[in-house]
DNA sequence: ATTAAAAAGGATAAAAAGATCTTTTAGTCT
DNA sequence: AGACTAAAAGATCTTTTTATCCTTTTTAAT
């Protein structure tokens, strides 16, 4: 579904929300052990997300990655675009590039209903909702 | 959402059904024209489609592929499945290996409907009843 | 039998994704 | 100011995916 880089960007930008939302900031080592994911590998996701200003990076001693209060309304559609392109939730489910209602591909109007649920969840989904549902009942972003 | 391979496979595959239909077999090259996809790879695409039981190869002059009656039964899913695996409509969102409704991860719930959506389609559309939908109204397999 | 058409198979190449390492920059604390 | 810490940036490496090329095998038609 999504790419590694995408799933690793999910997971830390709901880390860094739910930490938010108690007030901690947190660094790349803490963020890499609590995704469970490769440490350098998620540095460069996060300076994406942080270029596209989604999550506020702190430099020097107790520094690190938080996210603004206005920031935490960021829809998970945000997210995915950064990192994956918008393409899964708006394009062609057979990769071409021409399909829509009036020159349909053969799966274009079963596939649209799979596709807008999919665009219409990711993007009513804010990373402050998903941090208060973790603090409510308990949920893994690890294994 | 898919690999380059499926998009073509499954494109491969419902442009031979709906020959089929029509009692036409096709060649390779006679494929990738008409699905626009390049040649030497579908060619590979369909030799593990063909090893999976999917399509039929006739090798000599006057061969190509076609699907037997009853492989027309196929369900995308099947051809999903042999390309991409089926991770994408039955894994975790973020990534996550032990995510299921016990332990989930925070997207789990409004995730797996999207997920089983996707599922049901997949399993519950046969490359026939593409082939047929074809043949009432028209719809494309390129650009 | 010979020829020609077509798929299969193997080797390789190019591009993208995934991942790591090193250097630089910015900041804190004493 | 100097020592130290943490992220940013850039360079590099590895693996996977995408793609091509070339040879071999199969087989139908003549």
């Amino acid at each position: 579904m999504f790419s590694k880089s995408c799933e690793y960007g999910l997971r830390a930008a709901i880390f860094i929300a739910q930490q938010t939302t108690q007030n901690n900031k947190v660094s790349l080592s803490t963020i890499s052990e609590e995704i469970n994911s490769p440490q350098a590998f998620t540095a460069k996701i996060l300076q994406q997300l942080t270029r596209n200003d989604i999550v506020k990076s702190i430099k020097g001693p107790y520094g690190g990655f938080t996210i603004e209060e206005d920031k935490m309304e960021t829809k998970l559609s945000e997210v995915v675009s950064v990192l994956d392109g918008d393409s899964i939730y708006t394009g062609c489910g057979l990769g071409l590039k021409q399909c829509d209602a009036n020159s349909p591909c053969p799966l274009h109007f079963k596939f649209i209903e799979i596709r807008d649920n999919l665009r219409d969840m990711l993007e009513s989904t804010s990373l402050k909702s998903i941090a208060n549902d973790m603090n409510l009942e308990s949920t893994i972003l690890k294994r």
